[in-house]
Order: C-alpha cells, then sequence, then structure tokens
DNA sequence: TAGACAGGAA
DNA sequence: TGAAATCCTGTCTA
C-alpha cells in the first residue's frame, strides 16, 4: 500500500481504478496548461494494475478516469484453476492499493479460493463419489435439496453419484458456491490417430505458435484425472481452429466438433484437411444439407437443438451416443445456448474444450460454463499478441456525434426502449462517416451496424454496396470479392458481420450501431481489421455515437472488454474530427 | 435431384 | 429493454 498508488479496495468488492495522474512538476506544483487547467497523464501503474487485475477481476465500467473492476466468485475461481493462490491475490491487491484492504475482502477472497477444490469428485469401483477432506462440508452441502436429490447415499454415509449425476451436481453446487474438482477422469473414446502436417496441402509449411501449443498443452496437462476439460481463451484471427486440432493431435481420440453454423463447419473440415493427416472419408459435416458421421464430426449447435415442435424431444442428440467420442470440442463457448448445456451435464466423462475470443457471456451464465466445460485454462492478452506481431495493432477512436434540435425533441419525447434506437440512427452519423472516409482515402473500410434502415440509407448515400442477412450468397461472394480485389474499397454490412466467418479483412471499421450492450459483440468486430497487414501499419476502429445519450451510455458498455484487454479508445467530438485524427492519415497505407 | 423459398424457433 | 440473422425442415418447381 503506497498513498501514490492507483487502486481503491472496497468493502463491495468493486475495485476502483484509477487510470490518470496528475502531472507535478520538479518543484512539486501541479501543471497546468495554457488556460489554467491541471494537466494529467496516465498512471504511472495503470497498465500493470490493469493486466494484473484482469487474472481474477472484471472490468465493469470504464469511464475516463476511473475504471470499475468487480471481484466475484466465478473470476476468482477461474484463476485459481490456474493455480492463483489467495495470497497472490491478496498480495496483488495490496501492492496496488493505496487504501487498507477491507476486512471483509480478505475473508472473502480466501473463502472463494478456498472452496475450489474443497470438494471433489473422484472415481470408486462404485462409480464416483463425492469427497471432501472435511467431512462437515459434505453434511452441509447434502441440507440443500437440489444438492441431495442427485445423490445415492452409501451405508456409511458415503455420497455416490452415477455418471449422469456427475454433471447435474455440479451445476447444484456451483450455485450455492461450491465449484467442485472433479477428478472422475474421462472415456479415453475410440482411438484416432490424429497428426498435425508440417506443411499445408498447399505446401506452405505449417507449424503451431508457441501459444497454440502452450494453450493445447495446458489444457491437456495433468493427465487423465485432470487434463481434459476446460477453456481456451484466444483473440479472433489468433488461429482457435489450429488450437483445437493441436489438442485433438494430444487426446488422439474420435472427435465432435460443435460450432455456431454452418460456415464455420466447412471452415473447421477444411482447415483439418489441409493441417493434419486426416483424409477426407474421416472427416464428416454433419448439418441440414449433409448428415455424415465420422471419426472427426463437425455439427451445429443449431442442429442439435432442433425440435419438430415445442413439446418434442431432441432429434439429433444421438450424435453423442452414436460414437464413443474422446474429446468434444465447443467453439465459440460463450456463445452456447441452453439445451446444450443440459446435454452437456451428461457427458462429463468425456474430454471437453472450449474456445472463445470472450469468455464473457451476457447470459451471465459464466458459472455452468465453468462447471460443465471447465475452468479457463489458457488465455493471451489482446496487447501481448499485438506485440509480438500476431495481430495487427488497432487504434480505437469513440467519435460523438450531435444531434439537430428536431430529433433531440422526438428522443426526449421517447420511452427508454424507443430512445436507444432513435439516438443510434441518428442521421448526422452519415455526415460523420464522410469525414471519416475522408481521412483515410486508401483504407480498406467496413461500415458496420445494426439497424438495416440506417444502413440503407448509408449505402445510398455513399453509393457502397450493403450486405444483409436477405443478401443471397452468390451476391455476397461477389461483393466479398470485389472487396478483397480492391474494387470496392468500401462495404456495409449489418449484423451478418458478426457471424460470417469468410467475410473480408479490412484496416478500418466504422461501427454506426450495435446491440445494447454486448461486449463480445464489439470484440468480434474489432476482429475484424486485426489481421496483421503486409506493411505493418495499424488499424482503426471507429465508433460513432450520439453524444450524450443511450447510444453513448451502451457504447461504453460495449467497450468494457477491449479495455479489460488493454484498448483504450480516443474520444473525438464529430466537428473536431479533422484536426485531432491528422495522424489517421500517416498510419493509414 | 438440386435449388429456391417459406415458416418456425430461440 | 429489441432487432436481426441463423438454422433446419418441408414443399414446390424444373
Amino acid at each position: 500500500m503506497r498513498p501514490d498508488n492507483p487502486l481503491i479496495v472496497q468493502p463491495d468488492r468493486t475495485l476502483m481504478l484509477h487510470t490518470v495522474q496528475s502531472c507535478v512538476g520538479p518543484d512539486g506544483q501541479l501543471l497546468k496548461d495554457e488556460e489554467g487547467r491541471p494537466l494529467t497523464e496516465e498512471h504511472a501503474r495503470y497498465a500493470e494494475a490493469r493486466d494484473r487485475l484482469a487474472v481474477f477481476a472484471e472490468l465493469e465500467k470504464s469511464p475516463d478516469y476511473l475504471h470499475t473492476y468487480r471481484l466475484g466468485p466465478v473470476s476468482v475461481w477461474n484463476a485459481a484453476a490456474l493455480g492463483v493462490s489467495a495470497d497472490e491475490i491478496l498480495a496483488t491487491l495490496e501492492d496496488l492499493t493505496c487504501v487498507p484492504i477491507p476486512p471483509n475482502i480478505e475473508h472473502e477472497v480466501r473463502e472463494w479460493v478456498g472452496r475450489y477444490g474443497m470438494l471433489q469428485i473422484v472415481r470408486r469401483e462404485e462409480g464416483f463419489e463425492l469427497v471432501a477432506g472435511d467431512r462437515t462440508v459434505v453434511e452441509d452441502v447434502l441440507g440443500h435439496d437440489a444438492v441431495r436429490k442427485h445423490c445415492t447415499l452409501g451405508p456409511e454415509g458415503q455420497v455416490y453419484l452415477d455418471d449422469l449425476q456427475r454433471g447435474l451436481i455440479k451445476q447444484a453446487l456451483i450455485r450455492i458456491g461450491f465449484p467442485v474438482d472433479d477428478r472422475g477422469g474421462y472415456l479415453e473414446g475410440d482411438p484416432l490417430d490424429i497428426r498435425l502436417r508440417e506443411s499445408c496441402r498447399s505446401g506452405a509449411p505449417f507449424s503451431l505458435r508457441s501459444y497454440q501449443e502452450n494453450a493445447a498443452k495446458a489444457f491437456h496437462a495433468g493427465g487423465t484425472e485432470l487434463g481434459g476439460s476446460g477453456v481456451v481463451v484466444l483473440p479472433c484471427g489468433a488461429g482457435k481452429t489450429v488450437t483445437g486440432m493441436a489438442v485433438m493431435e494430444l487426446v488422439g481420440a474420435k472427435t465432435l466438433v460443435l460450432t455456431t453454423n454452418t460456415v464455420a463447419v466447412r471452415q473447421w473440415r477444411e482447415e483439418i484437411l489441409d493441417k493434419t493427416e486426416l483424409t477426407e472419408d474421416q472427416v464428416g459435416e454433419y448439418t441440414g444439407e449433409t448428415k455424415e458421421v465420422k471419426p472427426v464430426t463437425i455439427t451445429t449447435y443449431q442442429m442439435l437443438t432442433w425440435r419438430r415442435d415445442k413439446t418434442g424431444g431432441f432429434e439429433h442428440f444421438d450424435i453423442f451416443s452414436s460414437e464413443n467420442w474422446g474429446l468434444v470440442v465447443y467453439d465459440e463457448v460463450h456463445l452456447l445456448p441452453a439445451p446444450i448445456f443440459r446435454v452437456t451435464a451428461d457427458l462429463q466423462a468425456r474430454r471437453r474444450l472450449g474456445l472463445t475470443a470472450t469468455l464473457v457471456r451476457e447470459d451471465g451464465k459464466e458459472d455452468d460454463v465453468f462447471c460443465l466445460i471447465g475452468p479457463k485454462r489458457f488465455d493471451v492478452p489482446w496487447k501481448v499478441l499485438e506485440s509480438q506481431g500476431f495481430i495487427a495493432e488497432a487504434r480505437c477512436v469513440e467519435v460523438r456525434a450531435g444531434m439537430d434540435d428536431n430529433l433531440r425533441t422526438v428522443y426526449h419525447g421517447s420511452g427508454a426502449r424507443a430512445k436507444f434506437r432513435v439516438s443510434s440512427e441518428n442521421p448526422a452519423k452519415v455526415e460523420v462517416v464522410e469525414r471519416i472516409l475522408k481521412r483515410h482515402p486508401e483504407g480498406r473500410i467496413l461500415i458496420i451496424g445494426q439497424y438495416i434502415e440506417q444502413l440503407e440509407f448509408l449505402s445510398q448515400t455513399l453509393q457502397a454496396p450493403l450486405i444483409t442477412g436477405k443478401t443471397p450468397n452468390p451476391e455476397r461472394e461477389r461483393l466479398y470479392e470485389r472487396f478483397k480485389s480492391g474494387e470496392d474499397r468500401l462495404l456495409i454490412v449489418s449484423k451478418v458481420g458478426n457471424f460470417a466467418i469468410d467475410l473480408p479483412d479490412a484496416n478500418i471499421a466504422i461501427q454506426v450501431s450495435g446491440t445494447f450492450g454486448s461486449r463480445q459483440e464489439e470484440a468480434q468486430r474489432l476482429g475484424r481489421i486485426l489481421r496483421p497487414k503486409s506493411d505493418g501499419s495499424a488499424a482503426v476502429f471507429y465508433s460513432v455515437v450520439t453524444a450524450g445519450t443511450r447510444d453513448q451510455e451502451f457504447a461504453e458498455k460495449r467497450q468494457l472488454f477491449l479495455t479489460e484487454q488493454g484498448y483504450t479508445y480516443e474520444i473525438v467530438e464529430a466537428d473536431r474530427l479533422g484536426s485531432t485524427l491528422g495522424e489517421a492519415q500517416e498510419v493509414t497505407p
């Protein structure tokens, strides 16, 4: 603890982090600018504090000067699963804080970390048993009906579980604050010799990047009891598919891959065929079009959750039992739908790998991911990959547009819901976009938005092509091709941009509207411009918002994840766009 | 047999 | 808080 430290730890588990400090001259006087306002600079320990807090806390608010983190059980358990101790967490807080740490915080952190692994599931001849070093803990949790109903009691009070109860009891226990350390082990599944190739089919040399290899090893470490379930967090474009294949190689068994859409299914299949020794007849696609079950099978969440009608069952769940899978891969695990959690609860004997760019879920089901897929096994901060050149350097700019009087009247007369839409669709944004375009005469620019009408208006005004969900596939491909070849250097996309994996890379993205406060959407959209540029130039991500409205409010929420990852948003008033972004032209090819 | 399209779901 | 995109299936056409 030092008085000039950046952190305040509060009893309500929030952590306030100062991002700036006053500038002080050599004589100890506060420095001021020409107009007499105090000067500030980034706090000397801000960046360090941000990176250290990210290990066990979640960023909740990020206004300019004071960021709010929250200590929560799931973020602390994820740290604990990586081997971080309560002492280390408390030492980090102690090192960064400028006020005494409230006693309840120390107590809670110790309690949370202590609870991780307090209960274990172990394998016995009779099946599985729930055990604890301290017998009273078991008795304590049995007091909850939700827990008790999943157990069978033995003659001497042992708590036995069968295979199908393993997941359900873990869910019940995490809800009462006891994350279980499941050492019940895994079924090996039917063996399958999966080997990564040393060169792609095209002949280009192929090898794992060090972090991909480390991620796969971190997942697989610990042998038959421990290794084999959990989540790997990597930014878009950092090679999640490749990491998945590296895990498949380590596990060496039949694998079921679950993805979000059919484009991803095809891409997984292409990648697997391109970078492993597996042959066409070993890798199957299970979708509406083609229903093949092969030693490696790739399918979609929607395929699995399809029901003929509301009362019927899930007709494609058979795929889980049709083969003796040794590994189930959950792509984009932050989007996992509820029915898949239910079936995953029954799959606790299979190895499970979750892949995601942002572990945060907007529905708060982090605890289900934690107990049913597994804890976070590996992540790399985006900025680290940026510094190593694996993803492009990016600047984020929030441009604040004004409203005309007419719109202001409409805005204030609208209900809470309509306010968001009215301010998001502010027509003044069009002129702002035009200004930004002038900044980047050579840029490859993607304009991304949420409302079709707004995008259609932009499309007409700017004379640029628009792709929405209704755009037929051949037309999409034609427009992608024109964009890739440079024939068009401007492309407007709706929410398809969140899902479309085959969307071409750009170096400038302009977001004109977005979902309420979706952190992972913002991350996806930034990911669109993060592919390293051949000339090493930086990418720019603009978020255009209407100043002082709900649009701006939700934009701040969307920015949280990227702020957590070390990105800072420069804030620019639309009418000062020209002068403030002068340097933007230099970093654009 | 392939494609185009509508309808329903989450 | 709501809008938009997706997927799967089934039916129709050629």
